[in-house]
DNA sequence: CGCTCCCCCATTTTT
DNA sequence: TGGGGGAGCG
């Protein structure tokens, strides 16, 4: 496809200078460092648009890899309107905008046809699965294990059981002193370190290494067993496959010409592994690599690096210089652009946020430079408790809701550590009948039903699923008891075939199974038609018709309860969520709605425009911008959490956490913290986070009375004056409580003698010349 | 054999 | 504070 180049000049036009460099650049190297609210989506957006109208770049080519499918998405949706844009006006000769609905729907169809389906955008795991629906077939791991390309994706809790399995049943260890959820985590982590057990246990040498190592191994065996993947699988095993293969990695190299990388300071080592590899074939040699027609673009920000937990490495991001790029001094360099530019926020904020980042220590010299006004102050709320912190906020909420009619619902969000926070602040919203979405937490598809529901059509499209085939055997009841499953069960290890393989063989069935044998031969009977069907009936109709062939749907029919009915409006949710997906990616298959729902995050469908106020944890809230920002629980042990306070390294991340909260807001910051608070059913002290201490106090009003009382000179021309009345004295800087308005603080005082009067800032209310002897005002100690 | 009740344990952040 | 797991009962 041809676009015209007029556009491009278009679209060029509205960039500034470092963002211009970044767009335009075509081969070769470059790291893109991109201070938060700079407008790197529209660098990436722009680039990937430009590489295809002006460079001619075929869109299969391109390969750009997000932090989560809602960023893909939304890059999908730009991209997708700059071409429909640039359409618009070389067919019609007028802008997109003014077409009528039908005819922008037709054209950005068109474009999706012709450039955005083709394009390779989305996050690590999901180009990953799709990499591995091709090739996973030929690769065989360091034991001789291999999987097919039907295998299924295990979320955290199947991954999970398995390990507290072979910990406490097969290796007969102590739970105590092998914790699974840390013999997981550590499994994980050496995953993303891209070590296999023996390579764990060479790095590691000690005898609680060789235990985990030993569980790992059995780990992956089961996976293995089941054709399964856990979450790190789907990233290591093609990096595992690309190294032992030569021609594998050699196709998909020369696949990927133009290789994007977002938020890369939050990409780990085999992330790392990955795209190194996909950029240079393999080969180590920098002198070797051969950059015509081929880039690597990488855009992230180190100081918003906040996934350590998730083995996310930013000296990756402060490599990249030595690694791809020419590794010369900022001044000189041809393979860096920073771009310091804030679209996104006020000043006060910005000069918070700077300030606050400038307390770590491992980072890239860089600053958030301002675009626009100044704005309000920041404002600093110390509460009792956690009620009271909630009730501050929601009540504040609404206070701006009813003055500013810019604001509705959809303007704030409330940010907080850790999601257990989020509790009080729900109850008010509930209370206040005000609307709310609510980020993480529990996810639509931990939901019990759902996972039931997904279990079925797993061991549909993969038979070896043997977790999946445990977990609805018997659901709903079909007599199938314990001991009849255990001794099929046991039939199927000691032959070391899947599970599935007996069941669906009746004569096995009827020698096994005892009185169970008929039900059994009847389930699997079941699950065998729609094997058949598989590639004849869409998804969708897998899905409900297993819903109901199996008893499911019925038997929560029958219960009636208010529960059931329940489950049932969530199964039919799912119902949807499958056809929405066969309509969006034109996708048919089972398999493809499966790797989807697997991958898919709470985050994902956080829609815009919702007016509704947004929760959620400031992991969650990154990318993310809201015109008012309330970030709350800022104590110690919260923010910094009480897990990071000991390790100097850790307690850079809680800044950087925090520094991503303050930098989420564009007009107003609030910032609240409680005096005590409810951990784990019992009240606690709390202290105010250090991180207040080091914003900048003149910025910050306080409901708390500073320790040192500090005018802010700006904001008083003529020297301080001083208004007396009747028996009380006011003077710029105390802090007062109105009847009406409630707290704020005198700015100035205006005029003289008896027609004088002052001019007080409230919280979110703003500036209000108010007369002392008419409107009854109270010193706020 | 399944269900319910009770006790104990756990909370950092997530693709 | 709630969810999961274990024990005991119907």
């Amino acid at each position: 496809m041809v676009i015209p180049m007029t556009v491009n000049n278009d679209f060029l036009a509205q960039l500034n200078t470092s963002q211009r460099r970044a767009v335009e650049h075509f081969c070769g190297p470059l790291l893109v460092v991109a201070g938060a609210g700079s407008g790197k989506t529209r660098a990436l957006t722009y680039r990937i648009a430009h590489l295809i109208s002006y460079h001619q770049v075929e869109p299969e080519s391109i390969l750009a890899v997000t932090f989560t499918n809602k960023a893909a998405r939304e890059m999908k949706e730009r991209i997708e309107k700059l071409f429909a844009q640039e359409m618009a006006f070389k067919k019609h000769g007028i802008r997109f905008d003014l077409l009528n609905e039908y005819e922008q729907k037709q054209l950005l169809s068109k474009v999706y046809k012709s450039t955005t389906k083709k394009l390779w955008i989305g996050t690590f795991h999901s180009l990953c699965t799709r990499i591995l629906r091709y090739d996973i077939n030929k690769y065989q791991d360091e034991r001789g294990r291999q999987w097919q390309r039907n295998f299924s994706i295990f979320d955290e809790s199947d991954a999970q059981s398995l390990v507290k399995n072979i910990v406490t049943k097969q290796l007969n260890l102590d739970d105590k002193k092998f914790d699974p959820r840390s013999v997981r985590y550590q499994i994980s982590n050496a995953k993303n370190l891209g070590l296999s057990p023996d390579q764990y246990l060479q790095k590691n040498p000690s005898y609680k290494s060789r235990v985990i190592a030993e569980v790992y191994n059995e780990y992956q065996s089961q996976l293995a067993a089941n054709n399964a993947l856990d979450f790190d699988d789907l990233i290591l095993i093609p990096v595992r496959l690309f190294q032992q293969n030569e021609s594998i990695l050699g196709y998909w190299h020369s696949q990927f010409k133009h290789i994007l990388v977002d938020e890369y300071q939050d990409t780990n080592q085999i992330q790392y592994e990955l795209i190194r590899l996909l950029a240079t074939n393999g080969e180590t040699k920098k002198s070797e690599w051969n950059w015509q027609n081929r880039s690597i673009f990488v855009v992230g920000d180190a100081d918003q690096s906040i996934y350590s937990f998730r083995m996310a490495d930013f000296t990756i991001l402060l490599n990249f210089q030595s690694d791809f790029g020419d590794g010369l001094p900022d001044d000189d360099t041809r393979t860096m652009v920073k771009l310091e530019e804030n679209y996104r926020s006020r000043e006060n904020i910005l000069e918070a946020a700077n300030h606050l980042i400038e307390n770590n220590s491992q980072r890239i010299d860089k600053i958030l430079k301002p675009t626009r006004g100044s704005g309000d102050f920041i404002y600093c709320y110390k509460a009792d408790d956690e009620q009271i912190e909630a009730q501050l906020v929601i009540e504040h909420i609404q206070k701006l809701v009813r003055e500013n009619p810019e604001l509705n619902w959809g303007s704030f969000a409330i940010l907080y550590r850790i999601n257990a926070q989020s509790r009080p602040f729900e109850d008010r919203l509930i209370m206040n009948s005000i609307p709310y979405n609510i980020v993480g937490g529990f996810k639509f598809y931990d939901r019990q039903e759902i996972k039931d529901a997904i279990a079925y059509l797993r061991l549909i499209a993969n038979p070896s699923d043997t977790v999946s085939l445990l977990r609805i055997i018997n659901t709903p009841r079909r007599s199938i008891g314990k001991t009849s499953i255990e001794s099929l069960l046991k039939a199927a290890q000691e032959l070391e075939i899947p599970l599935w393989e007996i069941i669906s063989d009746e004569t096995s069935v009827n020698t096994l199974a005892g009185r169970a044998a008929k039900s059994v031969n009847k389930f699997a009977q079941m699950i065998k038609s729609f094997q058949e069907q598989l590639d004849s009936l869409s998804g969708a109709e897998i899905l409900n018709q297993v819903m109901e062939a199996s008893g499911y749907v019925d038997d929560l029919k029958q219960k009636g309860t208010e529960e059931a009915d329940n489950r049932l409006a969530n199964i039919f949710e799912l119902y949807n969520a499958v056809l929405q997906f066969q309509e969006d990616s034109e996708d048919q298959s089972l398999q493809g709605f499966l790797s989807n729902a697997s991958l898919a995050s709470d985050l994902d469908d956080l829609k815009e425009g919702q007016e509704k106020v947004s929760l959620m944890t400031l992991h969650s809230a990154k990318g993310l911008e809201f015109p008012v920002v309330f970030l709350v629980g800022l104590e110690e042990g919260l923010l910094p959490h009480a897990r990071s306070v000991s390790d100097p390294l850790s307690l850079e991340e809680e800044r950087r956490l925090c520094y991503v909260g303050v930098t989420r807001a564009q007009e107003q910051l609030f910032l609240t913290y409680a005096r005590e608070r409810f951990v784990w059913g019992s009240k606690e002290a709390k202290m105010p986070s250090r991180f207040l201490q080091e914003l900048p106090s003149d910025l910050i009003k306080s409901n708390v009375p500073p320790k040192v009382v500090k005018s802010r000179p700006s904001l008083t021309t003529s020297s301080p004056k001083i208004l007396k009345q009747s028996n009380e004295t006011w003077s710029v800087g105390d802090q007062v409580i109105h009847q009406v308005f409630g707290e704020g603080e005198i700015t100035r005082i205006l005029g003289s003698g008896k027609k004088s009067s002052l001019a007080i800032k409230f919280p979110g209310l703003g500036q209000k010349i108010i007369d002392p002897t008419i409107a009854p005002l109270k010193r706020n100690e």
